[in-house]
DNA sequence: TAGATTGTTAATCGATTAACAATC
DNA sequence: TAGATTGTTAATCGATTAACAATC
């Protein structure tokens, strides 16, 4: 649709969090709300919000501000969640199966179509309402059914070899929680989960709490 | 130790990624390498390298590079993964299984104590070596066993109460994955794992993939 | 010593905040 | 109309990159 400039990956992240927020407010009944209420619940400053917004269009309106449900929609066009996403998830352990028995990205638009693994006495058993299947059926899966995105639960050292496989077979983005790097063609979206990391920036804020 | 200058969240966010680089180039048998060849494979300029480094002392030396070994060991310590931190779960629905069940986090330190649920269903039964506990005794069990780091793997409308009730009883720092902001004092420390936020990034990156 | 590479200062770039005219 | 609040420009702040003297 537009392709004017490109939008700062620190907008992008604030993006779902002002998503997540205008749900509530607008659940809660509220059916207008300004940059500066909005800034007092989140925390953020109100110029950041309106300049955030303000790289997708005008939302608000001079002396009234946002109608909550509005903005809450469009921001969701802007994010994709107005539309559904075929995805699988390859990698049958602990972490795959949480993810497939969660209902929130099912409510968000990121279907479910399969489970994959390499484990052989994992195959036909199931996981929720999927039977796992065997990885040498994957490309041939994400042709037949159109599948979008591949979640990578599988441990890192058999990651770049799913994500080469079905990168070949036609998927445009990867939600990676294996702790490597993917390296692949540019034009392939990764988004990296990566929980150790996380866990250690933790643990440097808890030892350097309170250092100004 | 030094409290000097705080650092700024970008570099804090850089270092566990330094960390894992740094790691499996000393798996790999390199002993010296310098700002230029790290930046190659890590695709950040060196000059951020050093800049970043520089901020917690010169662990280089002219001429010469970094020695590997002792980086790894430096960063290590930087991140508090030379020590161990006892943690517990709160949630032992599917997300806190897979995390009970991950050995990456024991590895580094983080060292699992137990897992509570208020589900009394749940009470007694096992997730690998930990009998559920209920979660009227979790305060206690912070106390008694020094518990540093909470997780937070319930829904977003318990997490609020757990946070508060762990906080009272002690603990320092808060995983959460519940999809919510808990409003905790200043001294607290919390990192997020939202991963629905994560995923709505990646949709729009996917959406939006080659817009210049 | 000559070559390599750091540590660090300076320059640039980008993101955030402040301010205010436009306008509902 | 008067008051409120946006959209947007300008000012500030911080982070990244470039450059190079110090030094191993």
């Amino acid at each position: 649709m537009n392709n004017e400039k490109k939008i700062s990956s620190a907008v992008i992240r604030r993006l779902p969090r002002y998503y997540r927020y205008l749900g509530e407010i607008k659940e809660s009944g509220i059916q207008r709300i300004s940059s500066n209420e909005l800034s007092n619940r989140m925390k953020v400053t109100a110029s950041q919000i309106r300049q955030d917004l303000n790289n997708f269009g005008g939302f608000g309106q001079q002396g009234y501000g946002y109608n909550v449900e509005y903005l809450y929609e469009e921001i969701g066009k802007i994010l994709g969640i107005d539309r559904t996403h075929n995805m699988i998830i390859a990698g049958a352990g602990n972490l795959g199966q949480a993810l497939v028995n969660s209902e929130d990205f099912t409510r968000r638009g990121f279907i479910i179509r399969g489970v994959f693994d390499n484990n052989k006495e994992l195959e036909g058993r199931k996981i929720g309402k999927f039977e796992i299947m065997m990885s040498d059926k994957m490309q041939q899966f994400i042709k037949e059914q159109q599948i979008e995105i591949l979640t990578i639960t599988v441990p890192k050292e058999a990651a770049k070899e799913v994500a080469n496989a079905a990168v070949e077979a036609g998927v445009k983005a990867i939600w990676n929680f294996a702790h490597t790097d993917l390296n692949l063609p540019d034009d392939i979206v990764v988004e990296n989960v990566h929980l150790s990391e996380s866990l250690m920036r933790l643990s440097y804020n808890m030892i350097n709490q309170g250092k100004e």
